[in-house]
Formats: structure tokens, C-alpha cells, sequence
DNA sequence: AAAGTTGGCTAACAGCGTTAGCCCACGAAC
DNA sequence: GTTCGTGGGCTAACGCTGTTAGCCAACTTT
């Protein structure tokens, strides 16, 4: 299921900011944001750090790259949309095979004003479509967006949330 | 409702670094944990940054300080619990008077080994008690923090999660 | 041929967490 | 009553961070 094409965040990019975007990507995913400076960054590329800015302009701004870049493929990986309990399990899915990028792109600010108008609505509809009520979506994507964030960072007891506790949100939501 | 004395993360620190500590607490509920470094923090104790490193072993082990501090408080300030929805509202209360800190204590690794043994649990069995099932309390647990993250974040398109929101959640888990 | 754009470079700066090494005041021990 | 350990401060400095300034080569457009 591919997102329209006007609302791809990468549209506006020239073709080497798009490479420095996937090698960023790249070090994030491999090594995470921690690890991911300007200088290393640089390194992946074979250049100097201050080359970045001929590119982006400044770190923030690649973050809010980043961002727009996750919130556009999750929404592809999560279609097409059947049931609550399907949506549930595919945002699970491709959050934990993607924990860096799903991270920076679900937490702290979001710079609205970078994204391409329409992208966040679209990468939140899936949940409206499963539910077909707006505040029952909210909740139901707040939910499982908990759940993912505490299994990211190792909050249950356990690591992982139990199936059992997974089972028991999607039947609340059923 | 008090925690019980031998949960309180302070016991074993000198009385001088408890006023550390407050400190730092100050500062990142005044001006957030971007603004928390050690030098801000060196200032607002009128001492020089290096020796804050005679009370905290690193601004890590600080951090893990504040976020024990808070899984107790917010421990407290939650009970003593009556419904599901009580504590829900008291909950999002809690968390989003003093956001800086419900951040720091609930996202990113927790470093268990520095917390005294229990408080965690203790912290948490608030949703225990109002659901009654251990399964069942996690995913009440997730989806409030889900919610309120989102909300402090201002991922909502109003900004704050709408009430109808809200009570959808609460519904489905009543 | 001239001009502008694209994408690189080095040198440098301020702020970050942190370490090393020194010092002084105070309470206990011989 | 002096010695000694300890608690709590200091300055100087290091390596790392994001970022700016200023320069330069290549390529495209006029």
C-alpha cells in the first residue's frame, strides 16, 4: 500500500540531500540517534561534517526529516487496514523492526511546519478506518503507541509486554 | 497516601545531596532536561560545575535519581485508589502538572539496579488494584501513558487529547 | 566567456560531560 | 593536642558536540 505521492517528505529533497537522509537513516537505525552526530554522519558519507549544512540546515531539521521519512512508511506498512486485532499486530510489528526510527518519530515535538500537509492525517487514518470513530481511534493508537513505547524501553517486568497483555488491549478495542 | 519508608529513594544519600537532587529538580521542572546540565545546575547551587561530581557518580546517575524520585511521588499522589476512572483522572493530573519529570521517569531505560527494590512494583500497583488483573493492568497502565505522552507532546491535532478521548479509554476498561 | 549554483574543504567557537589534582575545614583517634 | 580521614569545594583542562565563516573547484546556464 503506497502513500500519494505529494505526500512523500523526500519530494523537496535534491537527490544528494536524499543520500545524506539515507545514511543518516542508516547510522539511526544501525546505531541509533545517540550515535548519530553530524560528525559520523559525515564519516558514512566520506566527508567533513560542516558539508551537512550544504544539505540541511541543522541537525533538528534532518530529525524532522527523519521523522516525516517514518511517519510516511509506517503508514504504508500498516495498510491495507482489515481489522482492529490486524492493525494492532502490523504497528507492533513494524515498530519493533524499526525501534529507532519509530522512537524519533512518535516522541517529543513534532515540527508540523516540515511536513507535507496531509502526511500525519494519512499516517493516522489506518486507526480511524479500523475503528470508524475519531475519539475511539485516538484512543485505541494512544494505546497501542503505549504499549510499543514501554516494550521499546524495556518497562514490563518481562522486556517484552506479554502476549496476554496484548490480547487483553485489542479486546478491549474489539 | 505515603510510601513506605524503606522505598524512599533518598535514604542513602548525604543530606547534601538530597539538596543536589532538589535542585535538579528545580531546574528541569522549571526549564525542562535540555536546559538540566551541569553547569545550570552547578549555578543554581552557586558551586562549580566539577563538584557535583562529589554527590553524583554522572549526570546519568542523577538522572536515574530524579526518575526514582518520581515513581515515588507519582506513586503517592495517585492513591489511595478508588475506580479505574479515578485514577485515570489523577493519573493524567499528576502527570501533566509536573510534565518534565513524568517524562524523564517513564521514557527511555530505566537503570533498575539503582532504584530501591520494590518501588517499582510499588508504583505500579496502583492499576493493579483498580483492575484487579495483572494483564488487564498493564494495558491500562500503557494506554494512559500513551495518552498522556501523546498529549505533552502535542501529538494531538488540538493539542491536548479531547475529554471524548479520554472517556472513550476510560470506557473500554471499565 | 561570464555568471551562478552545487557541494565540498579547513579552521574555529562555545557549550557539553567529565577527569585530575589541589585545598581547606572539621570531627575522631592516638 | 596533634594527626588523620573525610566531606565538599576549587581551577585547569580534555575530547566531544552542533555550528559558523570563509574559501574553492566543478558544472550549468546565459
Amino acid at each position: 500500500m503506497t502513500c500519494p505521492e505529494e505526500l512523500d517528505p523526500t519530494r523537496l529533497l535534491t537527490p544528494r540531500a536524499r543520500e545524506v537522509l539515507a545514511a543518516a537513516r542508516a547510522v539511526l537505525e544501525r546505531q541509533g540517534w545517540e550515535a548519530l552526530t553530524m560528525r559520523t554522519l559525515a564519516d558514512e558519507l566520506d566527508i567533513a561534517a560542516p558539508s551537512l549544512y550544504k544539505h540541511f540546515a541543522s541537525k533538528e531539521a534532518l530529525r524532522g526529516q527523519l521523522a516525516a521519512l517514518a511517519l510516511k512508511e509506517f503508514g504504508e506498512a500498516v495498510r491495507p487496514v482489515t481489522t482492529v486485532a490486524a492493525l494492532v499486530r502490523r504497528y507492533r510489528d513494524v515498530a519493533t523492526a524499526h525501534p529507532q526510527l519509530y522512537r524519533l518519530s512518535t516522541s517529543g515535538p513534532l515540527d508540523r511546519a516540515a511536513l507535507p500537509p496531509g502526511l500525519e492525517d494519512w499516517s493516522g487514518s489506518p486507526f480511524l478506518e479500523a475503528t470508524g470513530d475519531p475519539h475511539r481511534a485516538q484512543a485505541l493508537w494512544a494505546a497501542v503507541h503505549g504499549m510499543v513505547v514501554l516494550e521499546l524501553d524495556g518497562r514490563f517486568p518481562t522486556g517484552a509486554a506479554p502476549e496476554a497483555t496484548w490480547r487483553e488491549l485489542v479486546r478491549h478495542f474489539s
